[in-house]
Formats: C-alpha cells, sequence, structure tokens
DNA sequence: TTGACGCATGCCGATATGGGAATATGATTT
DNA sequence: AAATCATATTCCCATATCGGCATGCGTCAA
C-alpha cells in the first residue's frame, strides 16, 4: 500500500530532499525547469517530475516564458505545515533535559541550510 | 530508488498521517502501544511500526512500566521543520500572493455566474 | 514454571516512489 | 515546413513503504 493516501499533500511533498532544495532555489526567483536541473544537479526529466509534485500541491507556479516555462514559489501550502508544527511549540521548550534534544536540533537545522 | 536516503529524518517521519496523528495524541500525555492503537484505530504491530520510525527519529522516547511501554512526546525534532518552514514566511503573505488570490478567485466568481 | 499479557519483529503482498533513458509534446526560429 | 530548443511524459528497474498476519521475546502473576 506503500504510503497510502499521502501522495499529493504538502507534508508527502516536502519529504523530498531534492524537493525542498527546489523551494529554497525559487526563494531568490523564478527558474526554468532547465535552470532547476542545473541547480540541483540533477536531470532535466528528474526536475521536472519534482516540480509536477510540487506544482500538484500548489507549492509552485508555472508560467510560459517563450519556449521556457518559469517556475515560481507559491509558499502558501508551506503555513499548514507552519502551524501544525507550531502546536507542539510549548514541548520543545520544556524545562527537563530537552536541552540536549535541543542542542541536536540546531545541528540538524544547520546541516539541512 | 523510491526517497532515497530520506528515511529516518523528522521530514519523512511526518509525511505519514498515522504518525501525526500519534504525536497529536501524545500531546495529551504518555500512551501505552496498545492506547495508541486503539487511538488510531489500528492494529498493535501496525501502532508499534509507526511508533518505532517516530523512535528513530527521536520524536518520540519510550520508557519501561512494567509490561507496558509508555511513548511519550520529544517534539524537540519538530523545531527543525518549523523553523525550514518559517523561512518561507515572508513568501506566504507577499503583494503578489494575494494579487494571484484575487485574480484566481475573480475567475471563479464570473465562472460561478 | 507455566500461562497470560504487552510489545516488537519478521515475512509477505500490493503499491508507490525516484532515477535513468528514450521519446513525445510544444514553442520558436529560419 | 523543417529544424531546434525547452519541457513533459512514458517505460523500466530497484527499492522503500504500509498493512496484515503470525511469531518471537520480555515481563508479570499464579
Amino acid at each position: 500500500m506503500a504510503r497510502a493516501a499521502t501522495t499529493s499533500d504538502v507534508f508527502n511533498a516536502i519529504a523530498e530532499p531534492q524537493r525542498r532544495e527546489i523551494l529554497v532555489l525559487l526563494r531568490a526567483g523564478e527558474l526554468s525547469v532547465t535552470e532547476v536541473a542545473q541547480g540541483l544537479g540533477t536531470t532535466q526529466p528528474g526536475a521536472s517530475k519534482h516540480l509536477r509534485v510540487l506544482r500538484e500541491v500548489g507549492l509552485v507556479r508555472d508560467r510560459k516564458a517563450g519556449k521556457q516555462r518559469l517556475y515560481g514559489l507559491d509558499a502558501g501550502g508551506l503555513r499548514s505545515v507552519h502551524e501544525w508544527t507550531g502546536g507542539f511549540e510549548q514541548f520543545w521548550n520544556e524545562s527537563f533535559d530537552r536541552l540536549d534534544a535541543y542542542v541536536q536540533d540546531l545541528k540538524q537545522t544547520r546541516k539541512a541550510e
């Protein structure tokens, strides 16, 4: 059954590292598919497929520009993820020995950038 | 290759609806595996496997209590997701977003008339 | 010790996924 | 129309994933 009805929701879309990378790339502005592919260091079809997933969940918009197709960020969908995780905010500040977890988290965050 | 080296990172862990549900359940306090299974309306092995994934990414901690095993929230790992999505906060309030939404709305309104 | 309970693990089947390569579709230029 | 460029789609393979089922393992009680 493999990840059941998960497909095509935002949480699933950003579970893929390359797709997260795409979103970061697009923060700088619109990019063509080829440019995205170069930015990722992958192939054109590879980029195209990931962009399709992002488009289907509404995280990305496309616009025709001559023979190119420019993709731009539509990050509104990330808001729900932000808010969902925000629902746990009170827990990651708890006074116990969460300090260690917090440091681990910092390390991960830094690595992800 | 299926979601390559994605496994066992937090983004992947919360891509699963049932796993998100587990985290929400645990906000109320520690639960045994059976209780989680009941809360999810699934089987014991099912709950156990999801809990394992959550444990491996550090979102959950377990503690032995007699023959039970109590799972509790360790939501620190969600912080990285919260912060990552927060990096797009400026984009989901941007003016062209509003403009786009406005245009979409116009189109729909017209179609509905 | 034996049995009962709670949980984890292993195996299986069905399906989804990502990557690569080839090809199709679409748009532009000449 | 033909050639060319940019992108999308398709096919195939390897692998990962989820769910169900059965089983193994540890713990407690009688």
